[in-house]
DNA sequence: CACACTTGCTTGAAGCGTCAAGTATCCTGG
DNA sequence: CCAGGATACTTGACGCTTCAAGCAAGTGTG
């Protein structure tokens, strides 16, 4: 975004209808998902992340800060999102040892069995709605797409 | 979802590879966009695309009920937002004169000149973010993933 | 070893979206 | 012609996310 901006280049056919269905997925994907966790599991997406990520640590345990990173989430709203797990039963904290600014939040076993209940059917509205409308070869290609793209804002960010 | 979910089909490797880039592009792509518009135009991209939808409409003017479907949104949604819009002096509100239940929303000469003043940045994001990191061949099957899924999606819905 | 700085996380307030309820207008059958 | 219902939108309360500020534990530099 230099300083020159006179002649935007504007997106050609292809484009705009590739971006009007991405935009459309950006939107309504995340809501179809978060719509089956929260009626059959009472969850949202970002809650169920933490919890599926905690459950596949070692010792279902992980810093704060790095299992903000793998949901997807800033430190403060994963905070936020603890304490509400926290007081459902299913994650608890403890401070590390070794160093004492660092928490530590472990899934606990009713978390284990919620995660436990609530995976399948998850992965399978996730099968349903995006893998099986799509052929072997668009898997690789959605693969490939959403590489690059992630590749590209990392860069951005980094400046 | 039937009610014998015994075996659940877990993803396989290229299915889960393919759903990490997507999840993570389902959280970051938005977040990237809104904040590139929120850093240089102070609108969020829901706020950006009611007025972009606007300002393509003839007479500048939509129905409350196309305009929220256009942007992606509920119609409770565009409500606020048309509020926020209005006290920014960027939308007016007036009712239909052949059905007054119908609330016409029409784009204002300031609010015109935001979104001409606010595209071209805009679209530059979007290039950038995903059509020059892509392949000609990409985006065209990304296209075709993207209708895939939400054509699944809207038959999901209607049920 | 003390002072400033960094790191890791938490907190409270403000803003936005959703849901349920409410209002106003229009249509339809008796 | 009017009772009931449908349609179009608005509103208010609640919950979640973000942002800025804060606190506490570690690091390093003179």
């Amino acid at each position: 975004m230099g300083t020159a901006e006179q002649e935007p280049r504007w997106l050609d056919a292809d484009e705009m209808q590739a971006w009007l269905a991405l935009a459309g997925v950006l939107v309504r994907l995340p809501a179809a998902l978060d719509a089956q966790l929260q009626r059959d599991a009472g969850v949202s997406h970002f809650e169920y992340q933490v919890m599926a990520m905690l459950s596949e640590a070692p010792h279902r345990t992980l810093r704060m800060s790095d299992l903000a990173q793998l949901a997807n989430g800033s430190l403060s709203r994963l905070s936020h999102v603890v304490n509400r797990l926290q007081k459902r039963g299913w994650v608890t904290r403890q401070p590390c040892a070794s160093d004492g600014r660092i928490t530590l939040a472990t899934l606990t076993e009713d978390g284990w069995a919620k995660i436990v209940q609530t995976a399948p059917g998850h992965v399978e509205a996730v099968r349903g709605l995006v893998f099986d409308p799509l052929t072997g070869a668009q898997v690789r290609q959605l693969n490939e797409i959403g590489r690059r793209i992630l590749r590209t804002i990392d860069a951005e960010e980094r400046d």
